[in-house]
Order: structure tokens, then C-alpha cells, then sequence
DNA sequence: AATAAAAGTATACCTGGTGTAGTAAGTTAC
DNA sequence: GTAACTTACTACACCAGGTATACTTTTATT
């Protein structure tokens, strides 16, 4: 995507790579809280200040294909509202989410990486708490707005915070249990499939 | 709740209660990151090594009441499972704790302290989260291990986790939208009334 | 009264994160 | 082609949250 943006930019971005690579690299070999921001910077050969030009915080070097995520949900909601019923388009807003993790981020191992580093660093996992939150937050937001008549901000929230909440667990639980990628990706599915039963709690007009 | 318990320990307590309502008192003043640890010890005449003997970081002087919390909730499964099905077991563990949040922490001003913290320090809403998602996952494992037969782990996680994620996510919006308390309170239990539909997509043997 | 345990003190230190000013590379205009 | 403008990055100083260590003082035990 946007491939010719002249050198500077194509420089910024080989800089952001390798911040990135280089901290999944070392948080892997000596663990999260044993590897300083200084470390990263030093093995990709910038300085700490460059670090924190690229990403807020030490954890967000772990979040970058958060944001292109939720994009893709809220484009999912614009494309399918209101056309289809608030059920369906949340399912597959889910089921797009699901898809595009299990697709960017396993091959590489970041999911698997993030994954482990939030069972045992607080911090890690402060953040991509923080980043469900937000993300859910926003899509509670886009769905309301698609159906502006039939659905208020709690029910939004309600039912999006379920499938969502539902999801999360589900991964995590399959995470901790050592299943393999796609037995975790499924168990998301199978979650989803069992938190959008919320929508038999509303009324007919509002599924 | 366990009075007599010596001198040293009753001014043990004192400090602690000292160090939250020297916490609250600066945050709600100065604002939370105006606010350094420094200023609450020296506030609460102790050194910052005291604070952090108490507390294990910043943000924990705001989540005291949490930990009693769970246990309620805990206990409530422990006393009604497996006599009750899992979907009236999970509610009244919810209902308790929407109760206990409400006659505990609305008196004092901590709920609204902390969700308008919550809003506009990032630290506070990850740490809030955190504490938030480990409850979860808590209640999860012991309604998995109240109905041994009847539900697995990733079944349990998700229902649990659509209650918890309706009931948060339906806190936020309302408390955002300014809302009294008896409205968030009233918006959280009608949250868990519409996740706990989750349920239905479940086996007859499993409701 | 003597001893042990534990809360709190004093102080130095580490790391994540920011402010500021400057350099050098890349881009744009003449 | 060169001058002028941007901007990614550097260098360095600094702050706040959090920890380690060694010490003092109060309470509990016998």
C-alpha cells in the first residue's frame, strides 16, 4: 500500500521495520523486562530518542498492526450497514478482525510473541488490554451510528463489549492451554458465534 | 472484618487508609499526573519507599476494594453452584458485584475518582483493565470448575467474558455520557441481562 | 528484660519517557 | 545546479516511577 512515496519516507519505514524486528528479536532471546529500550536501539543502530519517535511506549513496538485492524472492522460496518441487520454486520466485522490476526500476525510470530509476553509482563499486557478497549470502543461507536433509530449507545456497547470480550477470552484461554494457531483462531470463532447471542436479548427491529 | 488485631497491625492499616485518601484527595486537587508519589508520602508524612511497601504501584492506591470484590463473587459461585444452573449462578455473582461497587465505592466518591481518571490517564485505564481482566478470568475458572462436566474452559471464558465485557463497556459509555449513579448502575445490570443471552447458544445441560 | 520480627527511614540507583537544540539528509523551487 | 526549506535523526540533560540495601524503631514473644 502507497509503495512510491520518495526516499525519505521509504527510509522512515526500513528504520520502523527494524526497530520492530530487532525488539521481537531480543525480546525473545532475553525476555521482555530484561531488554531496555537502549538495547533495542542500540542493536538497530539509532538512538533511544529515535525509539520513542517511532512508538509512544516500549510495548507499543508489539501493537503495530493494531491500528490497520480496526480500520478494517469500521470499514466492514460502512460497507454492510444498514443494509444488513446489526447482527450480521458485526459477525463479519469479528470474523474479518479474526481473520486478518490470523493471516499478518502468525506468520511472523508476533501474535505468538505478544501472546506469551502478556502472561508474563504486566506491562504488555496493560497495553494490549488498553488497545482492545479502545478498538472496541470505536466499533461500539460505528455501529451505533450505522443504526442510529434502533440502537443506543449501551446496547452498542453492550453487545460489541460481549462478542469482543467473549473473543478475548476464548484466545487467551486457547493461548494458555498451548493449543496450535488454528484450534486458537477457531475457539475466537466458536466465542463470537456464542457472545452475538446477545442480540436475542433485543428487540426484533434491533437484531 | 477483623478487628483485633494487634497495634501493629491496626496502624499498618491506618498508614494504608491514609496513603488512599491522601492519594484521592491530591489526584482530585492537582490531577493524576500532576501528582507525584513523592507529594502523597510526603502529603501522608512517610517516605515514598512506605508508599510503594504498600502499594505495588501509582496506580494500585485506586483499586483497594477490587481483590474483596472478586471474592464476593467467588464466594456467591462457591455457595449457589452446582444446586443453581450456571446462567443464575453467573448472574448473581455479577449482580454481587455491581452492588458491592455501588454501596462501597459511590460513598466515598473512589468509583467516579477512578472512571474520570480512568478517562484521561492512560496508566490508569491499563492498570483499571488489567485488574479487570484477571477477575475475569478468575470467575471464569471457577464456574468452569463448579460445573465440571457441563463446561470447558473456552465456553466458560466466553460467557464470562461477554458479561464482564457488556457490563465494563456499558459503564464506560454511560459514565461518559455523565450519567448519575443509579443510572450507570442501572445501565450495567440491564449490560449483564442482555450478555447472559450468550447462554442460549449453549446445550440445554449447560445453561 | 531479651530477643525476634516487621514497619518505616534514608539514600542511591536504574529505566522508561520527554524537552531542547542542533545536524544532515531528502525535497522543492528558482 | 544551487539555494531554501523540511524533517528524520542525534546528543544530551532531565524527570518520575520503581527497586536495592542497609539501617532505626516500634511491637510482639518468651
Amino acid at each position: 500500500m502507497a509503495e512510491g512515496l520518495g526516499r525519505r519516507e521509504r527510509k522512515k519505514q526500513q528504520t520502523r521495520r527494524t526497530l520492530i524486528e530487532t525488539a521481537a528479536r531480543l525480546f525473545n532471546e532475553r525476555g521482555y523486562d530484561a531488554t531496555g529500550v537502549a538495547d533495542v536501539a542500540e542493536a538497530a543502530d539509532v538512538t533511544k530518542r529515535t525509539f520513542f519517535l517511532h512508538f509512544p511506549t516500549k510495548e507499543d513496538v508489539l501493537l503495530s498492526d493494531g491500528p490497520a485492524r480496526v480500520e478494517l472492522a469500521l470499514r466492514v460496518i460502512d460497507e454492510r450497514a444498514p443494509q444488513a441487520p446489526p447482527r450480521e454486520v458485526l459477525a463479519e466485522a469479528i470474523h474479518a478482525m479474526i481473520a486478518d490476526t490470523a493471516s499478518r500476525e502468525l506468520p511472523n510470530g508476533m501474535a505468538a510473541l505478544r501472546a506469551r509476553l502478556m502472561v508474563d509482563s504486566p506491562a504488555v499486557q496493560a497495553r494490549v488490554l488498553r488497545a482492545v478497549f479502545t478498538a472496541q470502543a470505536r466499533i461500539a461507536e460505528a455501529l451505533r451510528a450505522a443504526y442510529p433509530e434502533t440502537l443506543d449507545r449501551a446496547t452498542a456497547a453492550s453487545v460489541v463489549g460481549a462478542a469482543v470480550g467473549a473473543v478475548c477470552a476464548a484466545a487467551m484461554a486457547s493461548l494458555q492451554d498451548g493449543d496450535a494457531p488454528e484450534a486458537t483462531s477457531e475457539a475466537m470463532r466458536q466465542a463470537a458465534a456464542i457472545a452475538l447471542h446477545a442480540f436475542d436479548a433485543l428487540g426484533e427491529e434491533s437484531r
